[in-house]
DNA sequence: CTGGATCCATGATGATACTG
DNA sequence: CAGTATCATCATGGATCCAG
């Protein structure tokens, strides 16, 4: 059972907010969600780390508050895990927090640690979200591990989505993961593809330079 | 000791950042530090129901992060803990959190629940953003309680900071903090005096509309 | 009085093993 | 695949106490 009701109970509009999600693992499963539904164990896969048991909690409180869904298409065992609108409206947090890691929390990986295509995506999103605002709209498709992924810029926000693009891009890049996290973090170009105009292409790399200047310090 | 070491171990911004800040109370201790510096009785008070050992534990990590700095007068027992720029930068992780809340876990207050004048003006500044973009460089005088809080848009975005202005603003708010909450969160124009030109205070009062309209369904 | 520290009880999490 | 069960450990809440 153990329900965490454990409230703040301040006259504050964020306290609310960390009522909902402020336990440890919530945001990030949030985060392994805004790029689509996905399973139990894709979950447990990218929060390497957690438990059966504290997954299946957190996924029972957010679905409590109405931050997810769950979809059992009868018949199968397969269960997978949506995020509502309300969860969807979160992702400007895990982006607020992700442009403040970039900026002061990074450090090196520890050996061992794992390395997901997702996640090296969304930090190329909130990197380019720090990189600033001469955004016309634009589209960048990644290719990574055999996985098609896209970022697009709308001028005010930029988001990421997994799945191929069905319309034209400005950039194409198509890398392994540890590539374009080297390529990102360590301004390695070994084993990384990148083709496009050269007005968009210098500014995805003007994107990969401010991750390094976040992070060159460290 | 009890250093809290936890760490998630993704190759990832987002869990980076949490590792810093996601545990509990810290993101609430930051939040009321953005204002200016402020003595440990100060925040206990804020943080109503915090134990002072929780509160020195995570100011000590704050410090250890490099967060937040411990001015020590010499010859004074008066500690004052002040946010460093790395610090201050988390603004963007509160407000997002404080605009998510105001969306989607907004609650009416538990009885006795204790009710302070920064956390309703804080709830001012997220609404004001949530409201939107139609931002000419706005400022809001507010003097509650016998206290005086400038609320600043600047066309991007907007802050708070605790003191009385020194040049001119747009709208002043006088108001006991009850009242002042309760025109925000139930319409109520009751013992709340706003003065101003007619257009900043029609944008002012659009501000609440936006909090009303948030807040209604619940 | 401020700025904490200490002790204990309880609840949340981690590790590991196991099951429909 | 999608979890549950059990046990050990750690973090937090609550109360009290103490030093400058």
């Amino acid at each position: 059972m153990t329900r965490n009701v454990r409230t703040y109970d301040h006259f504050c509009l964020v306290s609310r907010a960390l009522e909902r999600v402020g336990d440890r693992w919530t945001l990030l499963v949030i985060r392994d969600l805004l790029t689509g539904p996905n399973r139990f164990s894709d979950l447990a896969d990218r929060l390497g780390g957690i438990t059966p048991k504290t997954l299946s909690q957190r996924l029972r409180e957010l679905e409590d508050a109405g931050l997810v869904t769950v979809d059992r298409e009868p018949g199968r065992r397969e269960v997978r895990y949506r995020l509502t609108p309300a969860g969807t409206d979160l992702a400007p947090v895990v982006d607020a927090l992700g442009k403040w890691g970039l900026r002061h929390a990074w450090r090196r990986p520890r050996p061992g640690e794992p390395l997901h295509a997702e996640h090296v995506l969304r930090a190329v999103t909130q990197a380019a979200e720090l990189a600033g605002a001469d955004h016309r709209p634009t589209r960048w498709h990644f290719h990574v591990d055999g996985e098609d992924w896209l970022v697009v810029g709308d001028g005010r926000g930029w988001s990421l989505t997994a799945g191929a693009p069905t319309t034209p891009v400005d950039v194409t890049i198509t890398a392994a993961t540890g590539a374009l996290a080297a390529f990102l973090f360590a301004r390695s170009e070994s084993d990384v593809d990148i083709t496009g105009d050269a007005g968009p292409v210098r500014q995805f790399r003007r994107m990969a330079d401010t991750v390094a200047a976040a992070v060159e310090p460290a």
